[in-house]
DNA sequence: GTGAATGCAAAAGCTTTGCAACCTA
DNA sequence: TAGGTTGCAAAGCTTTTGCATTCAC
């Protein structure tokens, strides 16, 4: 689905994702677009989500088991998935080139962009752990 | 869940990940291990992933609206999502040190791993394209 | 024998969808 | 006005869970 209409729930979306500090699912997106439009309602929350995904303002992120979060990314970035609490941590990091190596190796297949996904401890939980 | 007693049902799940050509998910291997195992239960096959998943034989790759999917790694590798089709093409490929500069700049938190998704087309559906 | 693992079925999410009413361009 | 979009509710899917029974060690 494309959008083609720009309404107050598309626009309430787009903001509250964007002004989130963190990565929020479609309940929580729909429980704040709620405070701006009362009356809308969680299929036309994953829709306009699907939309705004297709069209590049947002990217899906998800994990087993959970549902999945969305990234209002300004600046391509990578992230981190804490082993221990689940949180998502944005990594804006400069990298080598990750797509030459795989053009060079795979001939036959078409690279188009690459996202990293690391594991480990977030600062918080690192701190824990080490008491 | 850690895994304590090595069943048949367990037996099955793994030999049935580790055949698979493919990056099968939880329907389809049920599938498969009742060839093996009869009247084994999707529950068991669940709960067998997870703690296959939690012992490191596989790894879970997961999709935005799809279900979950298993792959039973021999290599460490990575992954390109067909953007077209969905297919998932194992990548076997050598990249340079990808945590070495996360760990430069985030010194707060403690990098264990990366793996990289590829957004791109599969060989079959860049023939498909090209016409 | 003992506690982990299973089968079955019910339940719990998360997400999608059909349809009439509504609204944006 | 036209048709994209919404709200509502129901349905669809994947995954989890409770419990009595079974089985591996």
């Amino acid at each position: 689905m494309a959008l083609k209409r720009l309404t107050r729930q598309r626009k309430a979306v787009l903001e509250v994702v964007q002004k989130a500090q963190h990565h929020p699912d479609a309940a929580w997106i729909y429980q704040e677009v709620r405070k701006l439009v009362p009356h809308v309602s969680l299929g036309t929350i994953y829709r306009t989500l699907e939309a705004l995904v297709e069209e590049g303002y947002l990217i899906p992120i998800t994990r087993a088991g959970e549902a999945t979060r969305y990234d209002a990314r300004l600046h391509p970035h990578h992230h981190l998935v804490c082993e221990r609490c689940g949180e998502i941590v944005d990594l804006e990091v400069d990298l080598p080139d990750l797509l030459g190596p795989v053009q060079a190796a795979y001939p036959g297949l078409q690279v188009r962009g690459a996202e990293v996904v690391y594991r480990g401890l977030c600062p918080a939980c690192r701190k824990a752990l080490q008491g």
